[in-house]
DNA sequence: ACCATATATTCGATATTCCATATATACGGA
DNA sequence: TCCGTATATATGGAATATCGAATATATGGT
């Protein structure tokens, strides 16, 4: 994993976000990301589909959702950076509110989308 | 700190280089970067500049030349990303040889620089 | 005052990133 | 097979980043 391509995946505000709240929930699909972070679909597409090219992500389909989590593999620093801007940085990922602590409130596999 | 300006900044080859390099070394000055990245003068001084008004960096001039260090108030997470990116890519720092070599081998206070 | 060295900044050209819109594909149910 | 939902991709344009070349500024020595 090149530090470089890596830090670029980490430099947009929508693929952070998606990351970190990835990395807190373990496993998220599109639509719950989309309605987290108040974005549009293809936006949060594309963004995810770059850090899955770039091998941050792995994504599984299960039905018409497909989930996406932390890349296993990811090496140890890279899973650290991300563990440390998430628990260091609490606020960043608190901005969005309702969504997001309705979301807490189920867990993954109970989850219908939307 | 924003966490994705943070990472803005680190997304860049010359710019994180030089970050690793300058929190390896303690203190650097533009023209030991310069040749420790083989990299033009006026390329090394606008990504240094950029990192300073981030407040990723410090700068210090003592007579012709401006010695650039880690800014001491640097948040916690930040220094920490930094040390872990440094610490666990030894090779990406090492890819530059004999430059760096003779760098280490000159205590800072010594050097004349160019 | 002049010159050499070190560093900073400006400017125009090029490359890259990001987005909205439109369209395509995949899946499940009726 | 047809429809609705979820997700992916293609396209073109706007915004941003990066760079090389030229120029400006700062410092120290003669």
């Amino acid at each position: 994993m090149n530090p470089v391509a890596f830090y670029k995946c980490l430099a947009d505000d929508t693929r952070l976000r998606s990351l970190l709240l990835i990395a807190r929930e373990g496993e998220l699909c599109v639509c719950e990301l989309m309605e987290a972070l108040k974005q549009s679909q293809p936006k949060i597409s594309r963004h995810l589909a770059q850090l899955r090219q770039c091998e941050l992500l792995s994504d599984r389909r299960q039905g018409q959702w497909v989930f996406y989590s932390l890349n296993p593999s990811l090496p140890d620093w890279a899973s650290q950076v991300l563990g440390m801007t998430l628990t260091q940085n609490p606020a960043f990922i608190t901005e969005n509110t309702e969504a997001l602590a309705r979301m807490q409130s189920r867990p993954v596999r109970d989850r219908q989308c939307c």
